[in-house]
DNA sequence: GCAAAAGTGTTACCGGTACACCCATGC
DNA sequence: GCATGGGTGTACCGGTAACACTTTTGC
């Protein structure tokens, strides 16, 4: 560490996904930089984190060391999902200049491979570490000015999220260890922005065994307390069976 | 095109699929390096088709390129699927024989991005353009020897494959326009090695308003010529409906 | 007329969907 | 005792799974 060399023409984006019980969010940085002589704004926006992989480093190595030293988390869920080369992709203006202000010797021409991570944001404190980061919901993201080709790496990555959580349970790595359905289901409503019927999703819950119930409830809340549930991946791996079913 | 100038560490591969009313194959190239001293044989093994990418040129752009190259064939199913970069992912010794024999200014360290593509091989010619190339059988792979490490490529590339044809209507990229039910039923049995039972898929079919009968019948078969199909994109596009089915 | 593959219909079961009411807690 | 979300059962329907026989052609 200290002296790594990075690779100047590639790079690696996370776009980083968290749930508040309500919404679906992703973390952004906001972006800003300021002219020295005049003190005039000149961009100021929001990004995902990334940055380049050093040349003795794999790119799953890069995105969970990027992801590292902006929550402070390891171990996280990652998913690489595609990789972005659009020969112009870091060529505006605004981000021209901003390149040209990091100074680290990055290519003109970057080639980039995007993750998407889930992260549990209970356990993410942005008040340490953040380069101003912060959570957006993702129905806030079409409207907001992201930099470089962020937004179209937004988009790519809210698909293969939604593709990979139709036919693996990943959705948990944004709960909590334990959780209640309630909070399984908004999250589901949340990730396809739709809306769920109580009874059949539990129903259906209800027939995975590798959800499994615990002894304890919520304490503390203003109702009656829910049934708290864990989600192994060691059942689900001893009770999955293939399906061939196809769905076009 | 001529002068163009290659990236030293990107390259992309192409898993090239195709379907002989059998069994679904790959696309591989023989790789034969003799010692031009001794005459003896150093290398000889297959290995998926692949090339750097220029500088002025995109990912899709590149694996367009190599597939005609190699097959005379354009506008042709591709998928990005993903991005390898072991750090020694090139760095076996007959790997760096044969890097060192191509001498074309390649890095020590390749980053390779992942295509598949679907071909109908009714319409490539192995015998004009071949580098050797030949179809080989999936099932065939794992014993075989590649080169790199294309094996691993190919492993992400199948699952990548049978993922997709779970929820998009690509199968029929494998085969000719115009197609029987029976070698549907086949071409799905080889792509998840499995079988299916005739009149169930026959009824599911019948629901799908975007394979279309036509007035056609097989000829020259010595038993009951089969009725011909037609997999209309436009009619899918139109038809589709959202589907969130969890499947896990 | 025989071999070879095409084509078709019925029943049993399961999973999906739609829907309305009682329950436990904090305040 | 009331507001708040937690939790349950049933009826209908459509899709999936299992199964055997008749049809059309080339030779």
């Amino acid at each position: 560490m200290g002296k790594e060399v990075i690779i100047p023409n590639i790079s690696v984006d996370c776009v980083i996904f968290g749930f508040d019980f309500e919404k679906l969010n992703v973390l952004l940085v906001e972006r800003e930089l300021i002219d020295s002589k005049t003190g005039a704004v000149v961009i100021k926006d929001h990004t995902l984190t990334g940055y380049h992989i050093f040349e003795d480093e794999v790119l799953d190595s890069a995105a969970s060391r990027i992801l590292k030293d902006l929550t402070g988390l390891e171990n996280i869920y990652l998913e690489q999902f595609y990789t972005f080369s659009e020969i112009d992709r870091v060529a505006a203006e605004k981000d021209k200049k901003w390149l040209a202000y990091m100074n680290k010797g990055f290519a003109d021409r970057i080639i980039t491979v995007g993750y998407f991570s889930l992260i549990d944001s209970t356990k993410v404190e942005l008040t340490v570490h953040n380069r101003n980061a912060s959570w957006v919901p993702i129905d806030e993201i079409p409207g907001m000015e992201l930099a470089f080709d962020h937004k179209h790496i937004f988009d790519r990555a809210l698909e293969a999220l939604r593709n990979k959580v139709k036919i693996d349970p990943i959705v948990f790595e944004l709960l909590p260890e334990r959780f209640t359905l309630t909070q399984l289901q908004k999250l589901l409503e949340a990730v396809f922005d739709t809306q769920l019927e109580k009874r059949n999703f539990r129903k259906k819950v209800g027939q995975m065994p590798y959800v499994v119930a615990l002894k304890e409830k919520q304490v503390g809340v203003p109702h009656k307390p829910a049934q708290l549930y864990l989600f192994s991946r060691e059942v689900y791996e001893k009770t999955k069976k293939e399906r061939i079913g196809l769905m076009f």
